[in-house]
DNA sequence: TATTGTTATACTCTATAACTATA
DNA sequence: TATAGTTATAGAGTATAACAATA
């Protein structure tokens, strides 16, 4: 009936507790950021990832549909139903590359543009949900640890095309970010 | 052809890059984490995930299969699976609870406890190369502050089982740890 | 021959609902 | 009635393989 009872669950502290649960961690964070943020886009296709895809070719180039798949590290099989949502949807638009006509080069349409400002604001105030009770240096220290970890961990990574690489160390502020 | 033509590509430095993209960091670092442990963990039934049910089992007392699942946040379905994987490994055991006999506590068993040890060290190793070349202050603050968070996170949220929420403020170092 | 994008298929993982046994 | 655990099923998400167009 008590399962709370020191004696016979996990709460008791009688046994040690491993040093570091980096996958928990990261698991759990992640987890609300992604349960928050996709409250926060509703109604983009395809959610957090449709959001993401919107805001890189937001803030970039027209960048190709593989450059995007390896970006986010997703199988370039995913590309054509989420890309074909966001353009259903007029946010995105496919432009042949005159240069390589095999190559689509995702940009962002006016209204996609408009949508995007609107979305950031919102995932503004998720992740101000996410990070509720937690002081203002250590969320800034996290974040700048978490940018610096990740393009590190990026780059490093075999198989990558050097364009993203290159777009990538644009995020790094180790690297030199575009902005701030 | 130049698919890294900075005028064409997502690679161009002329436009400007979002401030944060947390979903994208720390979707990246715990990939990187879920794909090397996966790798530490081979042969352990349902890998990264069974890994860490066996750790939270050898580190505390036989939590119950719903603390577990509540601790992990995964579905209450998926634990009969897991559970029974490890049973069959003869890594775990369920022993029936006699103070109610609804509930099943999940206990390691001698030769989990030895295979754990084992597993901790490649961890360990597999996390060491997570974070290659990364300063070790700088992985210390993050690793820290993502056991904050998480922490922080996971205790704010609703319908948590009262021992979990113990169990977690014990791996919060603000909190009090048990084990540095 | 290699690469971009696409389609179709199969597989894994997860979520939903319903059941049992205990309380 | 409510809860722990289980089972079966359906759904979402993902990966595999094969194809067309272009280089």
């Amino acid at each position: 009936m008590d399962a709370c009872n020191p004696e016979a669950g996990m709460s008791s502290p009688t046994v040690g507790i491993p040093g570091s649960d980096l996958g928990w961690y990261l698991g759990v964070i992640l987890r609300s950021w992604h349960e928050r943020v996709e409250q926060a886009v509703e109604g983009v296709p395809h959610g957090t990832r449709g959001y993401q895809i919107l805001s890189v070719v937001g803030h970039n180039n027209p960048p190709t549909q593989s450059g995007l798949a390896k970006h986010l590290r997703i199988d370039k099989t995913v590309m054509p139903y989420v890309i074909d949502a966001l353009e259903n949807a007029g946010l995105v638009e496919r432009k042949t590359d005159p240069a390589d006509r095999r190559v689509r080069r995702i940009a962002i349409t006016a209204d996609g543009a408009a949508r995007l400002t609107e979305l950031e604001a919102k995932v503004r105030a998720a992740e101000d949900a996410v990070f509720e009770g937690v002081p203002a240096p250590l969320r800034r220290v996290f974040v700048d640890n978490a940018a610096q970890l990740a393009v590190s961990i990026h780059n490093n990574q075999p198989a990558l095309d050097p364009c993203v690489a290159v777009l990538d160390a644009l995020v790094d502020p180790a690297l030199g970010s575009v902005q701030p």
